[in-house]
DNA sequence: GCCAAACTATCCTTTACTTCA
DNA sequence: CCTGAAGTAAAGGATAGTTTG
């Protein structure tokens, strides 16, 4: 089992919004600008460590550039003048990245919660500013469902927690631990599914799309990773163990088997007399055969019946995967291999 | 071209917080 | 309500690769 990595280039979009129909055009229909501003990220940067300060690094570094183009969502913008689509809306989107569907407004400018359909709350994501999100979601409250209402206390919850961690931050106070939102969590997880790093330009735009910090991203990107290696080590693990328990009961066996044709040896002397007989292991079955080769020089390769010789009447296969397995099948049989012992 | 310092990204370990049984 | 376990966000250090002077 093994995670694909594609490490692509930085204008690849994350494919997962196109395979994803539940994400793809109509939900995740937004783009973004990356231009000269990051109000939402620019913060003081003396209080930063130095992982930090590499991030505010990333910022300057692109918001030096003119204004860029992200294509990691489905569609490309809108050209002046024609109808903008619908639009997602996000529940930590500020209202600076979304704008209204089917609206004149450009991004950036206010969002009214109160203009949501019924789809857009069915899809329990309603968009509001950080700075007011529960007068605005309880306005909507009283058409939601219970899941609904509960996902997006929880985005509410985390939008706090976030404004809380942004303020402390900017106050010098050590950040408190905030969760992240199932929905952030599943367009992160989606995100890694495409890429498991991330280059500059897609931490900023995941960042500035689930309104979190590009170190937030960073973390989780390095925590998932640290799971997913975690999570192969304890599959390898089980996968050696049985490979360990299996080699164990096959070595019993062959001890056992052992210790009877020492006694058939010494029971029929005779034994001794047969033609020597060496064991082979067939390349493309990887299964034991026997060839005897005999006085005049010949050599044959011999299949007989299992059941006729006691040392091989409890075999049975092993199930370790792609692994050679010593022992008689239906067409080799192991000869007793006497050598002078 | 070589080298050292600085920068950057990632990994690993640990801590602290949250959630849940 | 208390508690321990599990999950996870976050911090800090180590390391390796890259850039720069």
């Amino acid at each position: 089992m093994e995670l694909a990595l594609s490490l692509g280039d930085t204008s690849k979009p994350f494919k997962f919004l196109d395979k994803n129909p539940k994400l793809s055009s109509k939900d995740l229909g937004f783009c973004m600008a990356l231009g000269s501003g990051f109000p939402a990220t620019t913060r003081s940067q003396d209080k930063l460590g130095s992982h930090e300060s590499n991030y505010q690094d990333d910022e300057r570094r692109v918001s030096s550039d003119p204004p860029l183009q992200l294509d990691l969502l489905p569609f490309s913008p809108v050209p002046r003048g024609h109808q903008a689509p619908s639009r997602i809306h996000f529940p930590w989107l500020t209202d600076n990245l979304v704008s209204e569907p089917g609206s004149t407004d450009a991004p950036g400018r206010g969002f009214d919660v109160n203009r949501l359909s019924m789809d857009d709350a069915d899809e329990g994501a309603a968009i509001s500013s950080p700075n007011s999100a529960a007068s605005s979601f309880q306005m909507d409250f009283g058409i939601r469902s219970g899941r609904d209402r509960k996902r997006d206390l929880e985005a509410i919850d985390a939008e706090r927690a976030s404004s809380r961690a942004s303020d402390d931050e900017e106050n010098g106070l050590t950040r408190k631990k905030l969760r992240l939102s199932k929905e952030q969590s599943a367009f992160l997880e989606e995100s890694f599914k495409e890429h498991n790093t991330l280059n500059p330009k897609q931490k900023l735009a995941l960042a500035k799309q689930l309104n979190l910090r590009p170190r937030q991203v960073e973390v989780w990107f390095q925590n998932r990773r640290a799971r997913t290696k975690l999570k192969q080590t304890e599959v390898d693990c089980e996968y050696l163990k049985r490979c360990c328990e299996t080699l164990t009961e096959e070595n019993r066996r062959l001890q056992k088997e052992l210790q009877e044709l020492r006694a058939l040896k010494t029971s029929q002397p005779f034994y001794m007399q047969l033609p020597a007989t060496t064991l082979t292991m067939c390349p493309s079955c990887e299964r034991v055969a026997t060839t005897t080769t005999s006085s005049s020089g010949t050599t044959t390769t011999t299949t007989t019946n299992p059941s006729t010789t006691t040392s091989t009447t409890n075999s049975k296969p092993l199930s370790l995967p792609a692994k050679p397995r010593l022992f008689p099948m239906s067409h080799g049989q192991v000869q007793p291999h006497h050598a002078a012992s």
